[in-house]
Formats: structure tokens, sequence, C-alpha cells
DNA sequence: CGTGCTTTTGAATAGTATCAAGGCCGGTGG
DNA sequence: CCACCGGCCTTGATACTATTCAAAAGCACG
């Protein structure tokens, strides 16, 4: 269950990419009274799919899982969000995509409701400008992804969807290197195919010497070496 | 040739989707007095992948394909763009994904480099706000054309461009049905797959009476029965 | 009326999803 | 501490879909 602890207040709070720091400070005291702090512990719905989302969600820790379902079932992983990162807001009240999120570990999430966000919006230029461009900078990345999706086979989805998922969940083991504990069925959901081909693939990358596996937990041992599988699209990574 | 023809001032123009409207009436004229405002005639690259943008161009008028080419030489449609339309802006300078535009049919273009766009970004918080609204929105239907794309068979992807095609560069004709003169080619691009696969799709779609051809151009007959192929999906359409 | 480009259709091939079975690991309870 | 159980992971065989290659037909142009 969701966790109400002692509110950490923006003036206080570490995460410095955190857009809510580009307002000016009688905002950022504002923002701080009135915004919703709750922690949610690993596996925990933030959001879910179907229900409107009436405001937008700052991740303080943690890291979470977007996710959205088609109707046949299939359950896909539109991106994964880390500390710093913004998620939930709608340009539109009406539109009511089916997209949920879910904390992968425990999160703390800040939420600002919609007239909140839209007065802090209106009196903080930077504020706005800032979250307008992470918007165009992931528009692009989704742009990018989709067209390199088009062309990549699945070898190189998978090592694309081990790339990605080491940038934002890795964690450096004693040696540096990254080691990434999502499933084989999480990662089929990043790279838009299915467990059995996710483990095919890493089983190819393992005999090549560039992961090793703890357990379940992968490990990147090589990590130019699967960056290189990806050189074609480098510009999107 | 891009053409300079006389330059259609922001007060003049008709346009009323622009986000330039956004501003107040003194920066109206100010981004008006010192736009660049070029016709392009179709088939024209309006900027070209590799080479760098230093500003945003909005659409006055016409059609455009933003398109993108792997190394391997594959092209590929991003996204297509019609009037009040905003493109080639970029959160970062130092971003240098591969992007071009290509005019349609003819269009007339206005360009603001990007010292005059953050100066109206600082001084109009409504022409900001609407910016950032516009890459949400363009940002969801990315995520959701990604997902989509990831499930749907080449019939259903094919369709999809079809639909989409028609929206934004179709034009009705004296039945009222929609044309769509792109080649099989361009439509392919647009649908990640190949031109082959494009015209089967299209010959299975016309023996169904869905489509029609009239020489090489599409005429949709049943637009709800195309639209019915697509049902499992009808949340990002 | 040919020439070159696009479109259409067919056949062969390759890649991937699906189905199925066995192995491994972690957790639970005796 | 050990045995059992369930879920996840791995690997193989099969079927299917889509890409590629190839060739003929249609259309636009000079």
């Amino acid at each position: 269950m969701p966790q109400k602890t002692n509110k950490i207040s923006c003036e206080e709070c570490t995460t410095t990419s955190c857009f809510v720091k580009r307002t000016n400070p009688e905002w950022l005291a504002k923002i701080s009274e009135f915004k919703n702090q709750v922690v949610y512990p690993k596996g925990q719905y933030i959001f879910s799919e179907g229900s409107p989302v009436f405001g937008a969600y700052f991740i303080q820790s943690g890291d979470v899982k977007i996710v959205s379902s088609s109707f046949s079932g299939k359950q896909n992983i539109v991106r994964l969000a880390k500390a710093g990162h913004m998620m939930g807001h709608k340009g539109e009240a009406k539109e009511n995509y089916p997209i949920g999120a879910v904390a992968i570990n425990d999160a703390r999430i800040c939420f600002l409701n919609n007239e909140l966000l839209y007065d802090a919006f209106l009196n903080n230029t930077h504020f706005t400008i800032d979250i307008m461009m992470f918007y165009s900078k992931e528009l692009r990345k989704s742009e990018m992804r989709n067209k390199f999706f088009a062309q990549m086979t699945t070898d190189e989805k998978v090592a694309y969807a081990i790339v990605y998922a080491g940038e934002i969940v890795g964690e450096k083991n004693n040696k540096g290197k990254i080691m990434i504990m999502l499933s084989r069925q999480e990662l089929a959901q990043i790279a838009g195919t299915n467990a059995e081909q996710v483990s095919r693939t890493i089983s190819h990358m393992k005999n090549d010497g560039l992961l090793s596996l703890d357990g379940r937990c992968i490990c990147i041992e090589n990590l130019p070496g699967v960056y290189n599988l990806l050189s074609e699209y480098e510009q999107f990574i």
C-alpha cells in the first residue's frame, strides 16, 4: 500500500533536475505547500490505465515504468522514468489514453493538480520552457525509436532494451558493471517482442562475452560491445 | 527552386491555428517583421537531413513530410504536417538528429530563428504553453504509434497509413470521398514496410470495396470500413 | 511509339512468433 | 535442513508472416 511518510519539501529536496526547481522561490514554496507526496513500494500502481489523471506526477526518487495494454491483453512498456522526470500530464483533459505507471522500486512521487500546475505555468516562464524542451526531446527520442524499431532485427531491439534499461534502472556492482534486474518479460515489453526471444538473444550475447548472468540478474560485461550492435542507430541511443 | 513572393504578414495571415497567433499584438508585429517566409514548390527540401537547424519552421499553408533516412539508405516518413503545425525546433542545439522536411505540395513556410523564438517564449506565456501542449500531445501520439506498430500486422499498418495520410494530405473529390495522391513507396515509408506489401494490401482492400483506384490515386470509398480494420487501436487514430 | 518509372503479382527465402517441454531458482512448509 | 511447488527461464521444433527477388503489366513522358 502507498505510504504517507514525512513529506520532503521542495526546499530541502536534492533532486536538482526536477522541473519544479525552475520556479521562483515564492512559487517553490507554494508548490511545496500544496503538492501531494506519496511513497509507492515496488510493484505498486501510481496511476492506472483507463482512469483519468487530474494533474502531473514528478518523480522525487526511485524508478517507474509507464505501461499500456492493448485490449488483447498484451502489456507494453512505453518508457522508463527516473528521478527528475515528469509523467501523467495531459495536453487536453478529454484525451484518455490508457496509460498507467508502476513503481519498479520504492518511489517517492510528488503530485501537482491541474489548477496548481497551470498557475505555475502562467507565472514561471523558465519552468514552462524547460518542460516544453523536455517534451520536445522526448518526442524526438520517441520518433527515432519508432523509425528504428521498424528496421531493427529482434536481436537489435533486445540489445537496445538492455542498453536503455541499463541507463535508467541499472545499478553498478562492485566491479563498476551495470546490473539490470528486470524480468525477461519486462525487457520483451520494452523491445516489442516476447520473453522467449529475449532469452535467446541474451544467450547469444552471453556466448559472445557481452553479458553475464547472476541468477536472473543481467550484468553488462562489455558495454561498448553491446553499443556496437547498435552502431547503425547510434543517433538515438 | 524556393520562391520569395510577397510576404504574408502575421496580421493578415488566416491560419488561425498557428501558434504565433497566441503572442500579444506587440510580439505578433515583431515576429511578423523579423520572420523569414518562403514558398517551396512540391518536392522541394525545406531543410535537409544532417544540416543543423537554427530556429523553427511554422507552416502557413501546404503540406509537408518529415523524413529521416538510415545509413543503409532506407528513407522513412516520421510524420506528416499541415498548416498550423510547427517543425524543426530542437530542445538543445547539440542534438543533431538527421531529420529533413519536404514539401508535398506547394507550401508557404515561416522561419523564426532561435534568438527571436526564445525571446518570444520568455515574453509570451500562452505561446509557450500552447507549444508545450502541442509537444505533449505529439509525444503521446508517437508513443501510441510505437506501441501499436509493435503489435499490428502489415495490413493494419498500411490501413493506418492510408487513414493517416487521408487526414493530413487527403483531398475530397466531387463525391465527397477522400483522395490520396501519395506513391506506394511513400505509404510504405509511413507504414514501415515496402512498396510491394502496400500494393498487396491495397489490392485486398479494393476487392473488399473499401478503396478504388483512379490511375495511381487512391480513393477511400468506405472510410468506416477502413477504420473498422483498426478498431483494436482506435484510441490513437 | 518506344523508354523509364511505378505498380502489380508470383515464388522463394528468411526471420520471428507460437507452441511445447524440461530445467533452474526461490520460497514455503513440514 | 530438506523436499516440494510454482513461477521464471531456456531451448527446440514448427508454422506463419513478411521480406526479398524477379518479372510482367500499366502509366506518363518525350
